[in-house]
DNA sequence: CCTCCAATGTTGGCATTGCCTACATAAGAT
DNA sequence: ATCTTATGTAGGCAATGCCAACATTGGAGG
């Protein structure tokens, strides 16, 4: 008759709103957001078919929320990296690489970032703190200008254009239309190429 | 009765394939790939739910006939748009003012591009002449350098970087995580950002 | 301690979709 | 005229998102 514990868990999961995210996160990564499916997730967790939706009221809305997730890791990453140098400009540079790899490393994630279905996350209200991978580099180009580095501009601008660059950069370099020397990892060629202009 | 045209397009279409493709377009750019349906696009057609598979073995077949049809469209807005130009360096900038303009206007379009469906079209062979929108950005590099701009250098790397900032551009201009100055056009706003660094 | 209720989970069902197998028809070559 | 092949049809299967109705549980208030 199994234990008491597993007879309780039957029912009520008692934590399947974080087990969904979990899980959904690596099938996300594993196998890209049209891999997602609502009722695998639930069945892999031993669920029935409908409970994810006592705590997600549609499939984007749990999207939303990895893409959430999504932003904060990728913020972190562009922290830490800057965070290991005391040169403005190497810790721009530091930045531009360590986005690069989060961007490769994690492809699936990142390309969900930008499938358009967090845009509302960003646009409307001011952009949450704890998502936000966009305010530390502007911060960083301002140190940088202060440092004597293109000093004319307006820092929201040029660091707009800097995360274009590296943005493009990460795309291409997940979408393999451009073969990559033998022996180089992807975003190292990348990176290299961003300093040709950069 | 039906008159005889329709008698025998009854059963046998004629043209089935192709207007498959252009509805299928169509569909793509007003929703985007996520709400292509072959059944729907049969249904539309007046035509049974699996005479679709005649022509296109599954869907993701039918999709990267539409990604050629949307590189091939690229390179033709390219070349026009450097063609009314004589300077080396103005064409270059009508290319990436022409290259925000096609990514903005059919954006659904523009992802279907990057969207790693149709990825095995370039890596494999030499990417097809009329689907290489590439190439006419490293002409275009070739001669700027010609005429002293940037004159070190491989044309190639040079013609990478570029293209990584103007996509990344195009990408952050379509999913409007960036808000744009009221009464500018998206297209204008990036092209501006471009500038700051190029 | 008991009761009720809100949170959470289940069952059944509907519509849509991709794609498979078998079958039908038309159009053109032999 | 016949036969082959390209093309289209019918039926079906499994998966999916989501809705409505019902069940269970644990905790708040009497």
């Amino acid at each position: 008759m199994g234990d008491r514990d597993s007879d309780r868990a039957n029912y009520h999961h008692g934590n399947l709103r974080q087990a969904l995210l979990d899980l959904a996160l690596s099938r996300v990564e594993a196998a890209g957001l049209e891999a997602l499916s609502l009722r695998d997730l639930a069945s892999s967790l031993g669920v029935s078919k409908t409970a994810p939706y006592r705590h997600f009221p549609d499939r984007n809305s749990l999207l939303r929320a990895i893409i959430e997730l999504g932003w904060a890791d990728l913020r972190t990453d562009l922290l830490v990296s800057r965070g290991r140098e005391t040169a403005p400009e190497a810790g721009l540079r530091a930045m531009g690489r360590a986005y690069l790899a989060f961007a490769v490393r994690r492809s699936n994630l990142y390309r969900l970032l930008f499938s358009g279905q967090g845009k509302e996350l960003f646009t409307e209200a001011p952009c949450p703190k704890e998502i936000d991978a966009f305010a530390p580099l502007v911060e960083q180009i301002a140190l940088c200008q202060a440092a004597g580095w293109r000093t004319s501009g307006d820092p929201q601008m040029l660091a707009l254009s800097v995360w274009a660059q590296v943005h493009g950069a990460a795309e291409l370099a997940i979408e393999g239309l451009v073969p990559v020397p033998e022996g180089m990892e992807p975003h190292e060629f990348w990176a290299g190429i961003l300093e040709t202009i950069l």
